[in-house]
DNA sequence: GTACGCTTGTCAAGCGTTCAACTAAATGTG
DNA sequence: CACATTTAGTTGAACGCTTGACAAGCGTAC
């Protein structure tokens, strides 16, 4: 009943999952320590930096950074222990409140972006080829398409 | 002074972070809803029983599963609150023990694999092309060969 | 043999995530 | 208007992971 993986299917899938962790983990460490925080948190920032009024629901928030609801309010109130983003409640609707990105919060991403950047080239783009950059895209978009996320919402913003 | 990504990389770079973290989550939830186990236990069950004596130096299953020794310390000690492993320390070194798969842990395993390589079809090998397959095995090599990893140990064992 | 360094494994504290309530505000329905 | 329902966000407990410290065993050099 079962479709197993065959032997190529089940190298490849090692080698995936092998990959993949290692990359995050490299990224995660290198921000905690020369940063002081971990890459989802950097992703908040990074989301909140790009958006008018550097300024960004909650709800919407958290479906960018593909967390759940309470996931993003740790780590917004966390980011707000920081110093890096405050909570401002909607007028309109009580129920609402967006988070803000700080100065200090900026200060803390520009000067976490560089070395950030630097690991994802060493860790992605410098070992590839240009072709196989290129793959890596279509091979990513095609395992998001059949998910019922929109790889289009998710693509659209700066790092 | 730092080199940027262009906007070709940035949006490759979202697409990898997206389907990367959606597809490790998916694996997870099914794991845990399905068998009561997280992905990187039910590694560690897979590594013992692909072993001989279904039986691996607890040092050694931590460099298999790309774990620190602290790490695969808790987790062994909460599969064997399970029932699924044992500890057996090694009558000639006192300091080393291996951990074992216990009867009980070979057959949770046996429950959870089909579900889970299911889904691992589901999320990867169904959504890519042969090509893409194929690619993304170079790919995840290529990402791995300049770590101080060898991906040959990685991808030995079966799933 | 004993002093030193190295290896193996464990443990405690702190952090981030998840899950399941829970609060509060808005909306819908009679 | 009253009252249930839905929506937005928060909270607390449990869990897994990391770091750093530690104990115990092993080997070597003196």
């Amino acid at each position: 009943m079962t479709r197993w993986l065959d032997d190529d299917e089940k190298a490849t899938w090692r080698l995936y999952i092998a990959a993949t962790r290692l990359v995050e983990d490299a990224l995660d460490r290198q921000l905690r320590e020369d940063s002081g925080m971990p890459h989802s948190y950097y992703e908040i920032l990074v989301r909140l930096s790009a958006a008018p009024e550097r300024s960004i629901p909650m709800s919407e928030l958290a479906e960018r950074t593909l967390s759940s609801r309470s996931r993003l309010s740790h780590a917004v109130g966390r980011l707000e222990e920081l110093g890096w983003v405050t909570r401002q409640p909607d007028p309109d609707d009580g129920r609402r409140a967006s988070a803000v990105l700080t100065e200090e919060g900026q200060a803390a991403l520009a000067d976490a972006a560089p070395g950030h950047v630097e690991e994802v080239r060493r860790r992605i783009f410098d070992p590839l080829t240009p072709e196989q950059t290129s793959a890596l895209h279509d091979i990513c978009s095609a395992m998001l398409r059949d998910l019922d996320e929109d790889p289009d919402s998710l693509a659209s913003d700066t790092d």
